[in-house]
DNA sequence: GTGTGACTTGTAGTCCGTA
DNA sequence: CTACGGACTACAAGTCACA
């Protein structure tokens, strides 16, 4: 657990249905979070933390991630 | 200036282009950075460099600047 | 293959200015 | 009103051992 940081619970939401998101896409890629991370150049608890919404993440890996997942940063924000 | 950081040139492209996506809603709501920040609770001075494409905002920071344009994160990473 | 806690380092983000 | 600098503090980035 991360987490020290006090988000409001919006933002919490908001973190969470993003994690989400980029798990959706990463099952569709047939991805382990072991090969999203080798593709990012990310490390694997990372991409875990920041799937379960643990991690704040900025949006140069937000784009790192898009591009594995081959569709666009936009895509990953549709939910809020 | 700050941009110590060595990011690639397709990054710095990215960070630039959000940037003046930013820059397009704030002066379609007609604000100055100094309402925005004021607006999205943060520093007048940080909006400015985000705007400049000097920094690689958190995605907690590109909602709150969404909301304050009344539109969704998404809508910011169209260029993307 | 994934979840988690603990940790260090770099930088995101704040606040004071000047032009 | 905006760009930009210096000097901070808070927190994201990134890694590890172990469940």
């Amino acid at each position: 657990m991360r987490m020290k940081t006090a988000y409001s619970e919006e933002e919490k939401r908001f973190l969470r249905d993003l994690g989400n998101t980029i798990k959706h896409y990463r099952t569709l890629c047939d991805l382990s979070q072991e090969k999203l991370a080798f593709a990012s150049n990310l490390d694997r608890t990372y991409i875990g933390s920041v799937e379960r919404g643990e991690r704040n993440i900025s949006v140069i890996n937000l784009n790192k991630i898009a591009t594995s997942l081959n569709i666009k940063p936009s895509e990953l924000m549709k939910t809020a």
